[in-house]
DNA sequence: AACCTCATATTGACAGTGACAAGATGGAGA
DNA sequence: TCTCCATCTTGTCACTGTCAATATGAGGTT
């Protein structure tokens, strides 16, 4: 008699109430993105992936733009997440640091296109929401420390040409349009992106 | 009797047969993206905008993605310019024209942000129809001979840094993220945007 | 234990969309 | 003048997002 299951995503039996419908919807979300693209993203796809109905979506999202809001603020804390990865990774030097994060920004954009551009490019989320608002500020105000790290102040000029770099690397590789980048070798790759992201550092 | 119209936009009676429907669809599409973006881009509001019926459209461009692919075509050839424009108005030396093209990209994102997602950040378009990608092409070559024209070869690396800065910058723009930078001065701005442009050429 | 409440979920409906098929129109060449 | 056929319209279909009405059942109260 399993009572409950373990409370991660489980193969069960349908119930009239899922129990964590709110959180299997996000995962259906991401998924469905990350297959079909931004631009294909159906609501009722999303419930149908999940095992649920049409509406179901509507009490725990209110709308689609609901859904993508909370996926959108998933998004930027994992965003966060691999620009940190790459940073543990590499020398505590501050410049280091910069470089480290730009390559995680731009894994991030490379590996999960539609997550991105729903993050930078869509105006479908609800960026004046609280919760997206305040991991979207999150982001800006890592790489802002960032910066300041290694300037010693936070020039306007200074965050938006570091950032302004890795975005735009970052954005080409989303949409598949550096083949100069893209047929080089992985390594070569990652050596390429660190030089380019060091020429944004000031100094 | 008037027997033509001027072969321009001209407020006309209705007829059957159009006579410039090509163009006024072309023309109808890219004010509708303006206005309302994108991701609210309709087909059937489009051919209304026209003054057409719905299936009108298919007639010329197959589908909704052929409209777009169309104007995608259009909207790199208008970015283009846009660089050259910039670029006249600047000193001949490589390296002030690779700074005025990135303001004349910068300034093409800013003004006409759904344009420029169109062209660079969806996959609605089809990017391997021959106008398209032959536009597409043009642009990334313009950018190539002015990057080779400042270091003397055409390394990808030197490449990629002009082009990634100028798009980050860009796109950002686009995408009202950089306050840092839309809070200042127009005079500001643009020298601002000069200073950034500048730190991703060599040398 | 029985009950009741209301968040959670379903079903059904509506207007809008892109695509396709079938028919109407009229310009251009025979 | 007549005919052809590219151009344009009307009608339909499956699908979408949203809303309203209804059903379910988990959890707290008695």
């Amino acid at each position: 008699m399993e009572l409950e299951t373990p409370l991660g995503t489980s193969p069960e039996k349908p119930r009239y109430h899922h129990g964590a419908l709110q959180g299997a919807l996000l995962a259906a979300a991401e998924a469905e993105l990350a297959e079909t693209g931004l631009e294909a993203f159906s609501l009722r796809q999303v419930a149908r992936r999940a095992g649920v109905s049409h509406a179901a979506p509507a009490h725990h999202f209110g709308d689609a733009g609901g859904l993508l809001t909370a996926l959108a603020a998933e998004g930027f804390r994992q965003f966060i997440a691999a620009m940190a990865g790459q940073q543990a990774a590499a020398p505590p030097d501050p410049r280091a640091q910069i470089v480290a994060a730009g390559q995680g920004y731009i894994a991030f954009a490379t590996e999960r296109p539609a997550l991105f551009r729903l993050i930078f490019s869509s105006g479908r989320p609800d960026f004046a929401a609280p919760e997206l608002a305040a991991a979207s500020s999150q982001a800006f105000q890592h790489l802002s420390r960032l910066v300041g790290a290694a300037t010693g102040g936070e020039d306007p000029v200074d965050i938006a040409a570091v950032w302004a770099m890795a975005h735009g690397l970052a954005d080409l590789m989303a949409a598949g349009r550096l083949r100069l980048i893209q047929q080089l070798a992985p390594a070569d790759r990652d050596r390429a992106f660190a030089a380019i992201l060091a020429r944004s550092i000031p100094g």
